[in-house]
DNA sequence: ATTGCGACATGACAACTATCATGTGCCGCA
DNA sequence: TGCGGCACATGATAGTTGTCATGTCGCAAT
């Protein structure tokens, strides 16, 4: 399926009937609060299931929008929890992919904790490697790591020493 | 089995063979980057997993200490996979698990991008309910959503006016 | 070629928070 | 009963970062 940006794929409340599988772009689960603010719970890429813990609850707890244009691929939630009852190999797949988005949110749970730029630099260089990155992608480094792109660039000034 | 304060419980490097389940007491996940510093990578406490991507890894990528006296039960590692393998509603339970770790911990890390003590505390109240502690538990939270105890102190104050 | 957009870059300032210091009240323990 | 530890609480200050402003540069589209 393919969504224009804005476009809601469902919203909170809506009965849980089928999973969605980015292919392209990017999708942002949101939250809406009481006070009228947003939180966004995920932001999924290519690559990545949307609002995976849905698949175990009987309807959405969030909204979920197109962040751009974006494509997925569409799978009902019975065929997945039957082909997760069915086949080991696939239930191995899919907890593995769920460990591991585990581990990296965690990382990056801690990254935010930490409490100056240069600590967060550090740590993110530590796991995702120094080296690449050259081309344009300080920004959204800048968004990973929870600071604003000033600052990121006054760190990397700095680092230029 | 039981493990004092400091204890370890293996080294990064070491082969993967048992799984640890968190009974009593807290266990941390800790990485060491070059520089010296560390990160925490999990905060295991009673009812959690240790190092729940480890079952798909051969060897560990940080290392585990007791926080504290802390006792865990003890799985191996080819017993669970067996299990997993053999049983489509232990499977179930388990990737469960993990979807709903993953979703609170995707909410952690959204709560920490939040730049002020009081959008961080709304957030948390959010998802956490009116029904919080009124007891003890004030330095958790305060920990939990990344502020010092005394900024929250300061927020909380500020509200009861 | 010119225009316009967006990433990169840096300065100045306000705002927020971490930290240190100090104090209070509760509770368990000797 | 008195002591010590801990959570709670608040003031003062310095440090760091977000924001706004401004500017350069490369690149794509007209």
């Amino acid at each position: 399926m393919h969504f224009e940006n804005g476009r809601s794929l469902f919203l909170r409340g809506d009965p849980v009937t089928d999973m969605h599988f980015v292919i392209k772009g990017s999708i942002h689960l949101v939250r809406h609060q009481s006070d009228g603010s947003a939180l966004t719970l995920q932001r999924a890429g290519p690559g990545a299931m949307l609002a995976e813990a849905s698949l175990y609850s009987r309807t959405y707890h969030c909204d979920a929008v197109a962040f751009g244009a974006a494509d997925t691929c569409v799978y009902t939630k019975v065929s997945l929890k039957r082909l997760l009852a069915k086949s080991p190999e696939f239930s191995n797949v899919w907890a593995s992919y769920l460990a591991q988005e585990l581990q990296r949110s965690r990382l990056r749970s801690e990254i935010l904790s930490l409490r100056t730029v240069s600590e967060r630099l550090d740590a993110w260089i530590a796991w995702n490697g120094g080296s690449f990155s050259q081309k344009g992608e300080w920004k959204i480094v800048a968004n990973q790591i929870g600071v604003s792109p000033e600052a990121l660039y006054r760190e990397i000034a700095k680092r230029r020493d």
